[in-house]
DNA sequence: GCGACAG
DNA sequence: ATCTTGTCGC
């Protein structure tokens, strides 16, 4: 499994390499854009064909079994929903994720009828041991962008403490000896998608990293611009709520 | 051998 | 990930 990990690694792309403007990616809806981009003369229907559709998968379980959630946003409106169900055989275990939740997730990118331009997938990307976590795996399986947001950081090392930092802060996340690349290598961001201002509790930020065919410092930009007021970004928090009300629905 | 460890 | 009430703050 790690062999093909590594595989899977080579063949990703952690440069740009997508066909979308990434300030097109702004969680206004896309009447919103159209109306600040519209021309005197008016052609209204090129700036909602031109804003990207960025699909959010998310999971929740149940049984030994996987409910995948995607949800699709174009310009901050859903434009698909789909979910598949899938029985889990492989226990988690860190660094073989892919293994246990890709299957799942690829059953239900299988029934979409859109083609997203970008995947946000809950997860690292490139933080990852041997440079393949679930997004990068998913991004190379369909060759489609896609970038990693992870609540917790599994390898490398942030440039600075990560400690009660304000919304918008971000710091590099070098590779260590865990990671099988160049040490301080930057693999991804911590980025604080959110925080309380004057308060006792606080938040932690989020672990983003590329999945595939996006550079380290874009993948902190996109979702910084998919993120809006909370603190994942908009298309894993639908589908995150969208996987735990089909799970609802399903006990 | 010991510690670390996405969801 | 999952099991869960109250509670603090805008």
């Amino acid at each position: 499994m790690e062999s093909l990990q590594r595989e899977i690694a080579d063949d990703a792309v952690f440069d740009d390499d997508f066909g979308f403007d990434p300030a097109a990616l702004s969680s206004a809806s896309p009447a919103a854009q159209q109306q600040l981009t519209e021309t005197p003369t008016g052609s209204d229907t090129e700036s909602i064909a031109d804003t990207p559709l960025v699909a959010g998968v998310d999971q929740a379980f149940f049984d030994d079994q996987a409910i995948s959630a995607v949800v699709v946003l174009q310009g901050g409106e859903v434009v698909e929903r789909t979910h598949a169900i899938t029985d889990l055989s492989i226990p988690y275990i860190p660094g073989l994720l892919a293994f246990r939740e890709g299957g799942p997730i690829v059953a239900a990118l299988e029934t979409l009828d859109c083609d997203p331009d970008l995947l946000c997938v809950d997860g690292s990307g490139r933080i990852h041991y041997r440079q393949a976590g679930l997004a990068t795996h998913i991004g190379v399986v369909f060759d489609t962008p896609s970038i990693g947001v992870a609540k917790n950081l599994l390898c490398g090392s942030p440039q600075e403490s990560v400690d009660d930092r304000p919304t918008g802060w971000r710091t590099p996340i070098e590779a260590d000896d865990a990671v099988d690349c160049a040490d301080g290598m930057i693999i991804g961001y911590a980025y604080q998608s959110r925080q309380y201002e004057s308060s006792n509790r606080h938040i932690n930020p989020l672990y983003v990293s590329p999945g595939h065919r996006v550079a380290v410092d874009t993948t902190v930009d996109l979702v910084a611009a998919l993120c809006d007021g909370y603190k994942l970004p908009e298309p894993t928090r639908l589908a995150d709520s969208y996987a735990d009300d089909l799970k609802a629905e399903l006990s």
